[in-house]
RNA sequence: GGAGAGGUAGCAAAGCGGCCAAAUGCACCUGACUGUAAAUCAGGCGUCUUACGACUUCGAAGGUUCAAAUCCUUCCCUCUCCA
């Protein structure tokens, strides 16, 4: 049943009789996402959502992905009990253009609906605007958990933060959907959607709300701010290698919320070959088998035998002699020659394999010489 | 409009005239151990200098002082209570 497929890995699906009411009827729904342009990478944990868009898509209903334009060039409250910085119009296109690039990776073009909140929004007069605030309550806006915390630790809430909520809710209204979907975090701001239609004498949205993933650190959720994300659009080997580092019980969950695979079928593999596989898994989505596999052996190659990535980056540098830390802060493996110097010290810098320690040496690089810091960071470097 | 509290490094939070480049926790980085896992341990975590050291940081700008994150003045911002 159509009804048991939507619900899978949905974390609510709210009012669930309403939806089996709007199925009944047998035309194809239309199915609201909302997209912030403001971080134009998609990561894996946009691809949860998007996944469930996809299912719907199959399921043959009508997708409109809606690009929140106007409300990208106000600032838009984030979780993270802070004000963003607003958009100029420039760069809300230019990343509107790529997030439709990688979108459209997962999601069907032909069969999406692309739509910008400003072509509406834009048009509301301030009256407008005044009328949909008086549609809520200050109370019912507290309601939602971020605003409740703040208010609370007695941090700063700005009137405009109320209103995303409403206008959020009249992009609802004014598209008519039938089902929004969105991360648990837009739970609250879905909801407020359902009033205002009703308020507006449509009929009420369904919500399905879908679980957040964790980042590559396995506590907060993923996000490009906090650098704990894999992205779709990464190379292979980052993919895959992101991957095989993430902890085993993140593992788990990543098997639970990106692929098909059964839980008990993984927990039977070792972990680290159940990793490689999801590795696989992930970067076979977004470009294909054999880069896959390829990842995988040049995974095995540089970490557990030792070797080098294949493709290092070269880097040409005036100098033919140059000391060891000024070496590292140019070839950009440490941001400063200060720090460049502390990974010295710390035994963590190697040329040609071997470890440095002594910070004044002076490095040839009359022939080319491979420097790296840590585990991950190779670059080649040769005097011009 | 009135009264009060506060703005410190990525975040949280100490410090309240010199011992403060600024405690502590989280995050992050390096090393050890591993499966580039977790946990743990060790070290680091402003910039510049080979180094002694120098220079710029504690909302902003001025001032007092031999010496200021710490005191004073003005300004900006946030919060609470009253109206």
């Amino acid at each position: 049943m159509q009804l048991e497929n939507i619900k899978r890995n949905c974390v609510e699906l709210l009012p669930e009789d309403e939806l089996i009411e709007k199925l009944k009827r047998g035309k194809p729904l239309k199915v609201k996402w909302g997209a912030d342009p403001s971080a134009p990478d998609i990561h894996l944990g946009h691809t949860v959502v998007l996944n469930k868009l996809k299912q719907l898509q199959d399921l043959g209903h009508e997708i409109i992905f809606l690009i929140g334009d106007f409300t990208a060039m106000i600032g838009d409250p984030t979780g993270k009990s802070e004000t963003r910085k607003p958009l100029t119009k420039a760069e809300v296109e230019r990343n509107s253009k790529t997030y439709q690039d990688q979108v459209f990776k997962i999601l069907d073009k032909k069969k999406t609906k692309v739509v910008y909140n400003s072509h509406w929004l834009s048009k509301l007069k301030i009256e407008d605007v005044i009328n949909l605030a008086g549609k809520y309550t200050v109370a019912r806006m507290l309601e939602r958990d971020d605003f409740m915390n703040r208010f609370e630790k007695e941090r700063p809430i700005s009137i405009h933060e109320f209103l995303y909520p409403l206008i959020q809710g009249y992009d609802s209204v004014h598209l008519k959907a039938d089902i929004e979907v969105g991360g648990t975090d837009q739970k609250f701001n879905m909801l407020v959607g359902r009033e205002l239609m009703r308020e507006f004498k449509e009929e009420p949205q369904v919500i399905i709300t879908l679980p957040l993933l964790e980042g590559t650190d396995g506590v907060q959720k993923m996000s490009k701010s906090l650098n704990n994300y894999i992205g779709i659009t990464e190379p292979p080997t980052e993919i895959f290698g992101k991957t095989m580092s993430i902890s085993d019980t993140l593992m788990l969950r990543y098997y639970e919320l990106l692929t098909d695979v059964p839980l008990e079928e993984v927990k039977l593999m070792h972990p680290k070959d159940a990793k490689a596989q999801l590795g696989k898994i992930l970067v076979a989505r977004f470009y294909s088998e054999a880069q896959a596999m390829a990842a995988e052996a040049g995974f095995e190659s540089v970490f557990s035998r030792g070797n080098l990535p294949e493709e290092v980056k070269l880097i040409t540098l005036k100098e033919k002699k140059i000391p060891i830390v000024k070496l590292v802060a140019e070839a950009g493996l440490a941001p400063s020659a200060s720090e460049a110097k502390r990974l010295i010290k710390q035994g963590g810098v190697r040329v040609d394999d071997k470890v440095i320690n002594d910070e004044k040496e002076v490095i040839d690089l009359k022939t080319e010489k491979v420097l790296n810091v840590g585990k991950r960071k190779f670059v080649k470097v040769i005097c011009e």
